[in-house]
DNA sequence: CAAAAATATTAAGAAAATCTTAAGATTTTT
DNA sequence: AAAAATCTTAAGATTTTCTTAATATTTTTG
């Protein structure tokens, strides 16, 4: 099961930390948020496929932050509570949760939940609401295909050519710097990354730009990093 | 909530009409069967929308049943069991359960449970178009007769061939990789299944496409999966 | 304007992913 | 119980992708 992005909600870091190691075991990508709020967040600028919520949290609780998400969107939403009071279950499934779950919950039983309703979600060509189609100006990417488009010719990626694009065009208009484009592909602290991340940056513009010395799409911010253009 | 025929099956009579009041308080309709292979037949005789599956019954048990339901359809099934055995619920839900929930449980939650995947499987029209015959440039699947034509010739495939070519034809153009065709396909966790795969695949390139090195049909994306082009 | 810093380019070797074939194990059918 | 069909495993070939290093260019700064 992969290339899925679990967005992990709970205040508590060990809780979020511990959720992550399993999840991540079983090769699913997983974004972290600590309350509600920033969960809103993240699910606008990533492309999230479910939601692990916890109930409990300051700021925003869960119940009313899942119906925050579904006045927008349709993905799956494990409610985690320590709460085991049935009324408290029936309430968040009434009010729009996929599964709930009390706490203390043994790990494995999550995960399996959590690919239950994934495999749901795809049979049910759920995910092509949530992973729409994104164009930029001729520039086009569609997650669930992981094709690039430009003025619609497919553009032929490798994997972190494509990871870096997707990141560049899910958040278009903000810039990024060469770390922080190392580290959210990569998934690992970026030391010496400078020359690694400017040559995907040269082979992508070779595939994407009709003129890679004076790019249309991948702009150079100096001093700063890359961004695609809104 | 109405016009949904949910089937109940359970062994102990008591546990039955228990769930069906409940049920059609809700405005649900109600049929029952004593143990899977009954179940079975109903399934068989009946438009049935969602069912819920007690595990431990005579003749055949729930995790059997679900295991030869999920053959041939995607209903949605809530297991029922005396045991919070916390791997059975795992193990209920790998084999393509929805939900599982352990006795003695609030009827009120089962019911929240009961909605929550029919609201799922109803803003999808999922009960409808699930059966229809998918024409993809000229290489057909028709689900119901698990046949799969190339220019109007019927392809013969092995069941697993078969399953391979379901999931990439029925998500056309979204890319699985190969742990995730394994993990479907196989209903187990895929470790070292990259070659398992890659010589399955190899085998359905032989049966339907022309230029088996040059793939029409069955594409690879490197790096990422494999897809069927829309 | 020159020096420094940041980014760009290229090519080559290393690493990773996929493909292929064939043999043996397993399952299903006859 | 034998035969046929199917599945899995292994090993090596092939293809594609990634990283590194050396050097060049552009932009900024003093």
């Amino acid at each position: 099961m992969a290339d899925y992005n679990i967005l992990v909600v709970d205040d508590e870091k060990e809780i979020r930390e511990a959720i992550a190691i399993y999840l991540k075991n079983e090769g699913l990508n997983v974004i972290t948020a600590e309350d509600g709020v920033e969960a809103i967040e993240k699910l606008n600028e990533n492309t999230i496929h479910l939601i692990i919520l916890d109930v409990m949290m300051p700021r925003q609780d869960g119940i009313q932050t899942t119906l925050k998400i579904r006045e927008k969107k349709n993905i799956p939403i494990i409610i985690l509570s320590a709460k085991s009071e049935d009324m408290d279950k029936i309430h968040g499934l009434q009010v729009g949760a996929d599964d709930y779950v009390t706490k203390p919950f043994n790990p494995l039983e999550l995960i399996a939940r959590v690919k239950s309703q994934l495999r749901r979600y795809l049979t049910l060509g759920m995910y092509e609401g949530c992973e729409k189609v994104i164009n930029l100006n001729g520039l086009t990417l569609d997650p669930s295909a992981k094709e690039v488009t430009v003025n619609g010719d497919p553009v032929k990626l490798t994997p972190i050519e494509y990871k870096i694009v997707e990141l560049l065009m899910t958040n278009a208009g903000r810039v990024f710097s060469i770390n922080e484009i190392y580290e959210r592909v990569w998934n690992e602290p970026g030391y010496n990354a400078e020359n690694t991340v400017a040559v995907h940056i040269r082979k992508i513009r070779e595939k994407i730009e009709i003129d890679p010395k004076n790019p249309r799409y991948l702009k150079v911010v100096w001093g700063i990093g890359y961004k695609i253009e809104k």
